[in-house]
Formats: structure tokens, sequence, C-alpha cells
RNA sequence: GGAGCGGUAGUUCAGCUGGUUAGAAUACCGGCCUGUCACGCCGGGGGUCGCGGGUUCGAAUCCCGUCCGCUCCGCCA
């Protein structure tokens, strides 16, 4: 029977026998000695085998990486000068008595050492090795923990955990759905959730009054190192809730987590509407940690001959602003020509740029391929603006709203780490007062949240003026994530018809929201709620770059997995069982072309 | 759908302006070693250079196609 875990073990056990079980995580032969390193979730200790346990030494002698042994022995300090302060298990060693194989291993696939970094894919073609890292055991951890801290806290706070089914319906709307085709109903499908959204009303709906659930969630959109096709959502909803409700509770939680699991006290949240957070950052999630600000200048630029920046300075749907980037003066052609570039694969048709050397020269102290369509005095003013010093180089968008907005708004990101203006630790903040809609490229409208976000105004203003509506939604974000979005929910019909009238899904809405429409005529109350996400919310906690580094069997960006090989083709029997057909042969890869 | 980077020993990489037998480190195997902890020393084995085609006397290297991994744009209510 294992007595204790391998980095349990320490100087207050000296003397106990003890029996550990693990893997080998390296092994040592100075031929009259042999050491053991065994790992498991907990740590490594080092045991030691010596000629005296002759079958023992033997084994120990046979012994290789990745082992899994039982080994049987006696705690005792390490003898002086051999204590290892490295080492978590480093004052003691096991003085091994008996050693069991209890499994033996092939040589691993990559190093599991942390002096060495495997490439992602043999990572994840070998994830369970991957895995056994303390590194990703770590990481699983924490996840784990803030799993718990997560339910603790809800319910504490009165929220019931309910499940909601994973076989749903196709949405009309939003990202493209996982389709499972039904055995049963020829021809039809269910499609895998993209969010437990409507379930959750339903359940306000049905008196439930707090409800949350750890929910999986799919989408079957392109990936990002932020982004994989099922992912984990901490969902939350509650009824008779106001918007202050549900945001003290989630800064609450947050808050608790934070300090719980990190020991970090997190600051302010500072709301911002959404229209300050483009307008000062140019995105709707804004890393605060980044100082750096845009500043508009249009009505500046109105009467100035440069049809570069007056051309959007008297464009309604144009926006004209300066970005300051400080000491960004010594910055060689060959950068400024990348972060052109840069701004390119947003949108933007350049980048222009003043550099400046020596602001009591006037216009002859600075540096810039514009200044020539610029008059000094609107030069100046706007270097006053901006509070450009000696030293720095200030960035100009001048473009449509969104266009300058993206472009900028990225460039302010990569300024602020290309200049390591990134203040450590976590800003996290709020972003309120979204528009309802936003006009798609076709012209129609889409929902900026989803459609059964309440608006703040009446279903005749709202198809009045549709994108003047504004939504009673708000967005928490965290190090320029955004971690979660909520809002309150239409718990009217005839607005909830409206919305639908305005995003002309009107027949759709009956079709496939019919039995919402209904419900909302049974009594349904006033409610709201919020949906973080938990693989980004582990990410930020545990400083990674990948939400793929805190999922246990993440898919690669092409959406599949490397250890099972999944997709895979199914054979024909399934297939009609599911009455589909396969695809004629097409011609094989490399020809289809020709 | 698009842009960029990468794919060479089990692993991480070098080699890439074409030219002997494709290297290094580490891992692995064998031998030696009683205090190491990324142990050390000696020896050894290990390569469809992602795949397919082309150019060439000759291709890891150049060209075309394709697959895979990563980052990003589009997309992600």
């Amino acid at each position: 029977m294992r007595s204790h875990y391998c980095g349990e073990i320490n100087a207050s056990h000296i003397d106990a026998q003890v029996e550990v079980c693990g893997w080998v995580h390296r092994r040592r032969d100075h031929g009259g000695v042999i050491f053991l390193d065994l790992r498991d979730r907990t740590g490594i200790v080092q045991v030691v085998y010596d000629p005296d346990t002759e079958d023992s030494f033997a084994t120990a002698d046979r012994v290789r990486n990745e082992y899994v042994l039982r080994a049987r022995g006696r705690v005792r300090a390490r003898p002086e000068g051999t204590v290892n302060p490295d080492m978590a298990t480093g004052e003691i060693e096991i003085l091994g008595k008996d050693l069991e194989i209890l499994n033996v291993a092939q040589t691993p696939p990559f190093q599991l050492d942390e002096h060495s970094e495997a490439g992602e894919d043999v990572r994840l073609k070998f994830r369970y090795m991957d895995l056994r890292r303390p590194e990703m055991q770590e990481r699983m951890r924490t996840r784990a923990v803030i799993t718990s801290r997560v339910r603790d806290y809800l319910e504490q706070a009165g929220y019931w955990e309910i499940e909601t089914p994973t076989l749903s319906r196709a949405t009309p709307e939003g990202a493209r759905d996982y389709l499972v085709p039904s055995r049963t109903h020829p021809g039809q499908f269910f499609a895998l959730p993209q969010s437990p959204q409507v379930y959750k009303q339903l359940l306000m709906m049905s008196g439930m009054d707090k409800y949350y659930q750890i929910a999986r969630c799919y989408r079957d959109e392109d990936l990002r190192a932020d982004r994989q096709p099922e992912f984990t959502q901490i969902d939350i909803e509650a009824s008779f809730v106001s918007q202050q409700d549900v945001m003290e509770l989630t800064e609450h939680m947050l808050r608790g987590l934070f300090n719980d699991v990190l020991d970090v006290e997190l600051g302010a949240f500072p709301v911002l509407s959404w229209s300050e957070a483009m307008r000062d950052y140019g995105s709707d999630r804004p890393d605060l940690r980044n100082p750096l600000k845009l500043i508009d200048i249009a009505d500046l630029m109105g009467e100035v001959e440069f049809k570069v920046f007056n051309g959007p300075a008297n464009d309604p749907q144009g926006r004209v602003v300066a970005l300051r980037a400080p000491g960004g003066g010594e910055m060689p052609r060959r950068v400024i020509d990348e972060l052109t570039e840069f701004v390119g694969r947003y949108g933007a048709k350049g980048l222009a740029y003043i550099k400046v050397n020596d602001l009591n020269k006037g216009a002859a102290g600075l540096q810039s391929p514009i200044l020539k369509f610029l008059p000094e005095d609107v030069t100046l003013k706007v270097l006053k603006r901006v509070g450009a010093e000696n030293g720095d180089v200030v960035f100009f968008g001048a473009d449509k709203t969104s266009v300058v907005n993206d472009s900028m708004g990225a460039l302010r990101n990569e300024l602020g780490a290309q200049l390591e203006m990134i203040a450590p630790g976590y800003a996290p903040c709020w972003v309120v007062d979204w528009p309802m809609f936003a006009e798609n490229k076709d012209g129609t409208l889409g929902a900026e949240h989803h459609p059964f976000t309440q608006p703040t105004c009446t279903p005749d203003a709202l198809l009045a003026e549709p994108l003047a509506a504004k939504a009673a939604a708000y967005d928490v974000v965290l190090n320029g994530y955004e971690l979660g979005g909520g809002s309150l929910r239409i718990h009217d019909q005839q607005m909830q018809a409206a919305v639908f009238e305005a995003l002309q899904m009107g027949q759709e809405a009956q079709s496939k929201f019919g039995f919402l429409l209904d419900a909302l005529q049974y009594g349904c109350p006033p409610h709201g709620g919020i949906a973080l996400g938990m693989d980004r919310l582990v990410m930020l906690m545990t400083h990674t770059q990948s939400i793929r580094d805190v999922i246990a069997f993440p898919k690669t960006q092409t959406a599949a997995c490397l250890m099972m090989a999944a997709p895979s083709p199914v054979d024909e029997h399934q297939l009609r069982e599911l009455h589909i057909r396969r695809r004629d042969p097409v011609a094989p890869t490399g020809q289809a072309d020709n």
C-alpha cells in the first residue's frame, strides 16, 4: 500500500518506513550506488539503492526512464554536503529496501524534463506523456482548483448547477454549428450547443431563480491561440436581477478566485462604455495594462490639403487618430516598415508618422514624409494634443472608423509590447452600453451580443432606429482578452419579436424560436446573467500563451486531435444507419486542378 | 478563403549562394564508476532530409503542387 506521495515526504518523516509509487523521472547509476528520482503528481523524491540490498539493486539496475515503480524504504536525512536546495524534497532521501517494477516503458518520444522543449505537434500526439510533465500537471491542478472555487462560490451565493443538453437544435444566427445526424429522424440533425443560452433562459422561466453550469460549448469556426472548437464556459443566470447585481457577483467571484488561487489582489474594475473603449483603445476589449491611447484629431484635419487626412476627417463614417509612441523616435526605418505592414493586415492603407527630434525647433525639429502636406501650426497642435516629447514618434490612422479602430487598436497593442510598456499583473475592466446591433457587410443587421439581449429602448424606438439602440450588455475584459460577456435578457414577447424583426428573421424566428416566444407568454421573470470563458481564465491565471496549454486534450488549428486521429472516416454501415450517403469519389488530392 | 513562419536522427536544431560518406547537442544501447541530482568517463547504433512531381551530370538545398504544425486576417450572435 502506498503510504505517501513522493512530493510530500520531508524531514518530519525521517526514520519512517514509507512506500511510494510513481514514474522514473531520472536514474543516476554510479556503479556502486543508484539514484532514482521517482515522480508522481505531487513532486519528485530521490530513492537510493546500494548493493547491500542485492535483489533491489539488481532491479534498480534494469530500471529506465518512465518505468512505473513501487519503492519501499526508510526516509533519512541526506548525508552532509549532499542536500539539494533546488529540490522540494532535497533534504531527505529514501534508502531503498524493496523495489518492484509495476510496468516498463519504451523510451519516451520526447524528454519530459524541464530542460528540453518538444514541439507542440509531438506533445499533442503523445499528450498522455506531455501531461506527465510537472508543468502540465500544475496547470491541470490549477484548473481543477479554479473549477472547484467557482462551484463553492456560486453554491454559496444560492446558485444551482443544472445540466443542459449537448444534443440541441441548430441556430440560425451566430457561429457555425457542429451537427450530429439523427438515426431515428432520417435527414435531420442535432446541433451541439454554442452555449446553453436559450436553455438557461428557459430555466429562469421555470422558476429556478439562480442557475450556473460549467458548460461545454461548441463552435465550428477557425481556431486561434485563444479559441478551440469545444471550450468551457462558467455559465450563470439569475432572475429578478439588475445589471449591477450580475456585475458585482462576477467581480466578487473573480476577486475571490485570484485571491484564493494566486494570492493576487485584483484592483478596481473600471467601467468603460463601449464608445469610450472604442474611442480610447480602438477595441471593445482593451488591455488596460497598456497606457497608450488613441487621440482623435479629426477636428484639426478638416481644413488641411492632405486628402488622406481631410477625407476621413470630414466623413461621418471616418476617423482620424494619433497614437504617440514614447521613445519610439529611435525606431529604424525597417521597424516602421514592419509596422506599416502590420496595420495593413487590418485594412489600413498606410501608416503615417512624425518623428519628434527637437520640439524647440518647431517643424525643423521633426522628421516625417507627411510634414510637407500639413501646415506647421496644425502639426504642432497635434503634437501638443498627444503630449509628444523629444524622442517620440507619433503614428496616425485615417480611414473609415472601423478600419482605424481595428488597425490602430492593434498597433496600440503591438507598440505597447515592443516598447515594453505593458504593466505587470492583471488589469480587469467592464465594457458596458453596447450597441444592440451592428451593420453587416451586406447592409443587414446582426446582433452585437445575441438576439436575446435586452435593449434599453422601447420596441418602437428599436425598430425606428435600430443602429442607435443600446443593449443592457456588459463584457468583462482582462488584459485584453474578452473573459466573459452577459446581459439582461428580453423577458417580453413583443420586444423579442421586435428584435427578430429588426434582424429580418421574422418567419425564421417563428419556426426556430417559436418555443421561446411561446415561453415568454407564460410568465417570464426579468432575468440576466453572464458567461465566462473558463479556458481563457485559466490561461491568464497560469500565465500561458494558449488555451491549449490548459486543456488536457486540445485540438490543433485544423480542429483535429493528433493523439486519437479524430475526426476519422467511419464505415459504410455506420453511415447507412444515419441515412448518410458517402460522397462520390473525388479525384485524389493534388490532381483536382488538372 | 487569405498572409507569414516552420517540417532534416527518438527530440531540439545546424546545414539551404546545388557538388565527397548529411552534422551537433541530447536521448537511446553497451562498458566503467559508492553520493549524484541536467552525475561523469569510454565506446556504439540511429536519417524515405514531410510527401509527390520537375529542373540539373548531380537536389536536404532551386521550381511547382500537396499534406501537417504554429501565428495572424477573414470568421468567431
